[in-house]
DNA sequence: TTCATTTCTTAACATATGTGAATTTCTGAG
DNA sequence: CTCAGAAATTCACATATGTTAAGAAATGAA
């Protein structure tokens, strides 16, 4: 066995702490159903095309969701250890996703498939509300990233990004974060020297 | 009895069909627990300050939700009948909301609250499943929207909302829309002008 | 360490949206 | 129906970001 990309129980049992309480045998079923995976940098989790059969909680590393729209990459957003990601309309629906998920550090995660949720919705019927928890959680991060999206300029949503999350910019190469921006490297060039 | 406001049981039978499968008693007890409520033109449902206590469903009319920065209103979204609107953030943790939501038309809505919410989890827990449901579906709608924002020019926002969402061409004013695009009512004009 | 490649920066010019002000059009209370 | 207030339009000029191209700096593989 692999030590390095075996899943780290304490961490695991924090996070789903978090959102329901589990007696030890239904945390148990609840960590058997997990699987360990490991991402070099750059590697993709998931590609455009893919239909989406998973869940990642990010136990270290970090990754980025873009889409491809006419040969650009669109960031649409980072996560870092400690948070779950996946494309949930490619999930829940089981359609094809337009999301690339991509590993920008190496990147070791826990993966939930979405058959293991289902079992755990049914055996363990306080998944839903893990589930439902997941996704208000989800829902409210992104209102307050989109609500500064179209009302700020770029150079604002800079250093609101600067401010509220520096392992952002400590930790994703300047492109991702224009992209992510929404505007080109050489404007967020631009803005930074400004800002000097 | 005032017939005008009344809860319109098939309506509301309908939309939890989509979420969830309820007896008959179960679904007699969920919309027990329903109020109904009527405003006016430019009335608000709730106000930038109160705690949101209520989510809710809008049987008829039209409502959008704003927030007052610097003295300009930004509109995070417009909803119509058969829509569920509650402002999650505030709801979920009872804190203030920024936000304000404001009849755009004469709106019917149906009013389920936080403690009627909260017995239906207890009581009946497959209403987990639809307050998951729900989120999931509200993220989802905000990721579509999202995505279209950093990326696309005003003017291709505005074609993708003409094409896309007809009603709120037909029943929200313009200035309301370009404020949801983040744009001027006079660019808006500009754009419309260009497009002719 | 070195070199090829990628990433970042800079600059000049183009384009889209903002700003402020004036005008026209629409709307609803009376 | 009328008219005052609100909403939408138009215009001239200001500013932010895009585009293209070139060069500087950083990075990773050998």
């Amino acid at each position: 066995m692999n030590k390095s990309i075996s899943l780290e129980y304490k961490i695991i049992k924090e996070d789903i702490s978090k959102y329901i309480s589990l007696s030890d045998d239904e945390f148990d079923y609840y960590f058997g159903l997990l699987k360990a995976k490991k991402f070099a940098r750059s590697e993709n989790l998931l590609q455009s095309g893919d239909v989406c059969k998973e869940a990642y909680f990010i136990q270290s590393g970090c990754i980025r969701y873009y889409n491809l729209v006419d040969g650009e990459e669109q960031t649409g957003q980072f996560f870092f250890e400690g948070s779950w990601y996946s494309d949930y309309d490619s999930f829940l629906f089981e359609k094809p996703t337009t999301q690339t998920i991509q590993a920008l550090e190496e990147t070791t995660v826990a993966v939930l498939s979405k058959a293991a949720l289902q079992k755990l919705y049914k055996e363990v019927p306080k998944f839903e509300r893990f589930g439902r928890l997941m996704a208000e959680n989800a829902f409210m991060g992104l209102r307050k990233y989109t609500e500064s999206l179209t009302h700020i300029s770029a150079e604002e949503r800079y250093k609101l990004l600067i401010k509220s999350r520096p392992k952002v910019m400590q930790r994703v190469p300047q492109q991702y974060i224009a992209s992510y921006l929404g505007i080109r490297p050489q404007s967020l060039s631009r803005i930074r020297k400004n800002l000097e």
